[in-house]
RNA sequence: GUCCCCAUCGUCUAGAGGCCGAGGACACCGCCCUUUCACGGCGGUAACAGGGGUUCGAAUCCCCUUGGGGACGCCA
């Protein structure tokens, strides 16, 4: 039996690393047929928000990784917390602390100039006397003073940690809200998670974890940490390098197929292989295979992937996402050819849904002005000729299609003695105002007959208009 | 400072003592294909952090050094 869970705080949006670390943990319950759950860690009353847990919700949901169980929300699990907590006070587990912020803050002070590790020093550990007035005590846990800790964790080892190292945390503040260590344990414990699979900024909580398990008799889950992702610079992720948010990817143009096959590839590996289908990924993750050093992110490979993805996954399922980001253009789709062929033809000279978007855009509505560039080099007199045959010749084309369409142009190459190019170009830069888009008698079949002969004509007059002001200089 | 963790091409990684004069992928550089851009194909540059052990034999095991990172909150 396996059953694990994510459970982030929801402080902001869902970062990167954690959708790592959910994705991770997600696996290891599919590929042992186990539960999945969805736990909001909102005990930080000041931090937590609604919206960054919207966002959660809608990084999970956009990857596709559903949960079998919750969203839980610590919040609203107060009640249970307090029975624990009065459990552990009344069997002398847990105890009152009379210090105030203060008084703490003096002692690590203390400690540090003494070069030592700051930490709780144990003063009312075994304070028998009468309530301090005036102070609202908090509770703290009654970590073993001797011995180790063993954590037999899935991805590092063996770690031990000596209980000497640790002191005791508090538990339940002084307005009595349980804290982070607290309810993790007791959330863990009543939810039968069998295995924790977390970030490895973890790693130093979990001795106190398991004290507290011990204390409360509950099963020790195992334990499996990942190590952090970092921006592509090596440093730290944040909003300065690269995309930190996993809704950022989407705002991007990465499809989540890719963006979950470049995550599950960051610090775990199955040989040589590089793609992962969602399928493949749940019947062959362990957590044997992941790696125990920190990666750094590279976004050219995940273009790689999405590119790939672009290419490979059913155009009609791109075309669903790539009309997302036509929406985000101010493009109806309605305007112009099929989306699914849109990505039949771009898919392949894509490396975003967002470059597609705007490279299709032409399709949709009419362009401002030609690039430059390649207008100067392609809308030029010499071209008019064989624009003026295309005109003729597609307008009297029986049936708009590549197919056809591919001959007239090879047509006008043969009769005007010219090279492909020198009609292609020029056609291309008429109709799509670039000097880059699919193969020529594609972009017209998608473009559609009437758009196709207009912006011909649009052409020819501009190399009048540019010859005639070239005559005038 | 104390504790904990980590260390193979620029990056992601393969590697479980001999199959490694270290393999794959991305990126990069050539060449081929080509109506643009791409796709694709072929080839190339490029790494075991350093030092000690153990062993007939070490990228792989142990120790030290160095370098990175994390934790040390009435945050999670």
């Amino acid at each position: 039996m396996v059953k694990t869970r994510f459970a982030p705080s929801p402080t902001g949006y869902l970062h990167i690393g954690g959708a790592r670390t959910a994705l991770f943990s997600w696996l290891y319950a599919r590929r042992h047929g186990g539960p999945f759950v969805l736990r909001i860690e909102d005990t930080d009353l000041e931090r937590s928000t609604p919206e960054a847990v919207n966002a959660i919700l809608e990084g999970m949901n956009w990857l596709g990784l559903d949960y079998d169980e919750g969203p839980f929300y610590q919040t609203q699990r107060f009640d249970r917390y307090r029975e624990v907590l009065c459990r552990l006070l009344r069997e002398g587990k847990a105890y009152y602390c009379y210090c105030t912020k203060e008084e703490l803050d003096t002692l690590r002070g203390a400690q540090m100039t003494r070069k030592e590790k700051p930490r709780y020093d144990g003063r009312h550990r075994d304070y028998q006397g009468p309530p301090r007035p005036g102070v609202e005590p908090v509770v703290r846990f009654k970590n073993p003073l001797n011995g180790e800790v063993v954590v037999e964790d899935l991805i590092r080892g063996n770690i031990v940690f000596q209980n000497a190292e640790l002191d005791d945390l508090i538990i339940a503040r002084a307005d009595g809200t349980p804290t982070y260590n607290f309810c993790v344990v007791v959330d863990d414990m009543d939810m039968g998670i069998t295995h924790v699979i977390r970030g490895d900024d973890h790693i130093n909580n979990t001795p106190r974890q398991i004290n507290i398990l011990e204390a409360l008799r509950a099963p020790i889950p195992k334990y499996g940490h990942v190590p952090m992702i970092l921006g592509p610079d090596g440093q730290k992720l944040s909003k300065r390098h690269g995309a930190a948010s996993v809704m950022e990817y989407r705002d991007l143009g990465f499809l989540p197929e890719a963006v979950l096959n470049y995550l599950v590839r960051l610090g775990w590996s199955h040989g040589d292989q590089e793609i992962f289908s969602l399928d493949e990924m749940i019947g062959l993750f362990d957590l044997g295979g992941c790696n125990k050093a920190p990666s750094a992110i590279n976004p050219s490979k995940l273009i790689w992937l999405n590119k790939h993805y672009l290419k490979t996954l059913d155009p009609a399922h791109v075309a669903r996402h790539l009309s997302w980001h036509m929406g985000q253009l101010g493009i109806d789709p309605i305007d112009g050819p099929h989306l699914t062929d849109v990505v039949k033809a771009f898919a392949e000279r894509s490396d975003t849904l967002k470059d597609m978007a705007q490279a299709a855009i032409f399709l949709y509505r009419e362009f401002e002005d030609y690039d430059g560039k390649a207008a100067d080099k392609n809308l030029t007199t010499a071209a008019e000729e064989p624009l003026r045959y295309l005109r003729e010749a597609l307008g009297a084309l029986v049936e708009w299609r590549a197919g056809p369409i591919h001959d007239v142009v090879k047509t006008v190459a043969v009769k005007g003695d010219l090279a492909l190019g020198k009609v292609a170009q020029p056609l291309r830069v008429a109709v799509s105002g670039t000097a880059v888009s699919p193969p020529i008698d594609v972009t017209l079949e998608l473009l559609g007959r009437s758009k196709s002969l207009w912006r011909i004509e649009r052409a020819l007059r501009h190399i009048r208009r540019s010859a005639d002001g070239e005559r005038l200089k």
